[in-house]
DNA sequence: CAAGTGCCTTTATC
DNA sequence: AGATAAAGGCACT
């Protein structure tokens, strides 16, 4: 059941926050609009929120936890500044002003971006719903159910094909064994947070279904590492359109083709998007990222 | 409206 | 190291 109380968290004027923008940008897959709330879980307890006049709405959770959750303790303005390289990114960031990075559960992060590997955004929400469905718990709200994610206890034990049910695809068996890895083992992944980047990078990759790219997207959305900085197809054409004086005409030419990216070149790319925007390099790359898709949406 | 392309890639193999 | 292929199926054009 949900706590009923409804609670609020007042934000600065100078403070940048933008609540729609954060759930719909890509990071997280499991939010619903219903008006002008958003429902959906922060944890395992049930969320409904909204933002209104200056301030964050919200039923269902703690202050602390929403505070977290939405990233509200960076300072953003100062982030602002230490990305703020060159015109291309000053752009992004004015246009998508008050988008925040989540620090979302690392556990649901990791099966969540198993799932995101070759799929759309669209294909990615039906997946992670399918599978809250099919083994999450049942949470009553005032209008309907909702599910928590799956433990990976209940990942761990079911069959592949319950788990193809959920229109997984080949990533059906990377779920299965990285959930009876976490389980087996016993592993508490919010210790990783205490990690370096490297470190908890590394252990990150030993999951299958885990490769450089899945690994940036957990360090970033599930562990909070701001440094982060994950590339994929999207990143890819951001750097090739506005970045390429920073590389190699070679490598260009070669990564200009349209196939996936090898193991160096990935982390050429990483690379070079840690170094250039700095400790926060993950904000970059999703005011980037969010800033080439919206562009492409605009051309149909 | 059918068919083709693309999708926040990883893994196996040579 | 680098190249190549295979792995769902939905969504969009």
């Amino acid at each position: 059941m949900e706590d009923l109380r409804l609670m609020i968290v007042h934000l600065e004027k100078t403070c940048p926050f933008d609540l729609g923008l954060t759930l719909c940008c890509g990071q997280t897959f499991r939010w619903n609009r219903e008006g002008e709330w958003w429902r959906g879980t922060i944890g395992d307890n049930s969320v409904k929120i909204r933002q209104q006049n200056g301030a964050v709405e919200f039923y269902g959770v703690s202050k602390d936890a929403v505070m977290t959750y939405l990233g509200l303790t960076d300072d953003l303005l100062k982030i602002y500044s230490e990305i703020n390289r060159d015109q291309h990114i000053r752009a992004a960031v004015e246009q998508f002003r008050g988008l925040r990075i989540l620090r979302q559960n690392p556990w649901e992060s990791l099966i969540s971006y198993i799932c995101a590997t070759y799929k759309n955004i669209a294909s990615i929400n039906r997946m992670l719903n399918n599978l809250s469905r099919q083994f999450g718990e049942r949470i009553r709200t005032e209008n309907h159910d909702f599910f928590t994610f799956p433990t990976p206890k209940k990942l761990a034990n079911a069959s592949i094909s319950d788990l193809r049910k959920c229109e997984l695809g080949y990533r059906a068996e990377y779920i299965l064994k990285t959930s009876k890895k976490v389980y087996e083992n016993n592993y508490n992944l919010d210790s990783l947070k205490k990690k370096s980047y490297e470190d908890a990078r590394t252990f990150l990759l030993q999951f299958p279904g885990v490769g450089l790219k899945v690994a940036d997207c957990v360090l970033l959305f599930g562990l909070g590492k701001l440094e982060a900085f994950p590339v994929d197809v999207w990143m890819r054409r951001v750097l090739l359109r506005h970045y390429t004086s920073h590389f190699p005409k070679k490598f260009v030419t070669k990564i200009s083709k349209e196939e996936s990216l090898s193991e160096s070149q990935y982390k050429q790319l990483n690379k070079f998007g840690r170094e250039y925007f700095g400790k926060y390099a993950g904000y970059a790359q999703e005011y980037l990222y969010h800033h080439e898709r919206m562009k492409a949406r605009k051309q149909r």
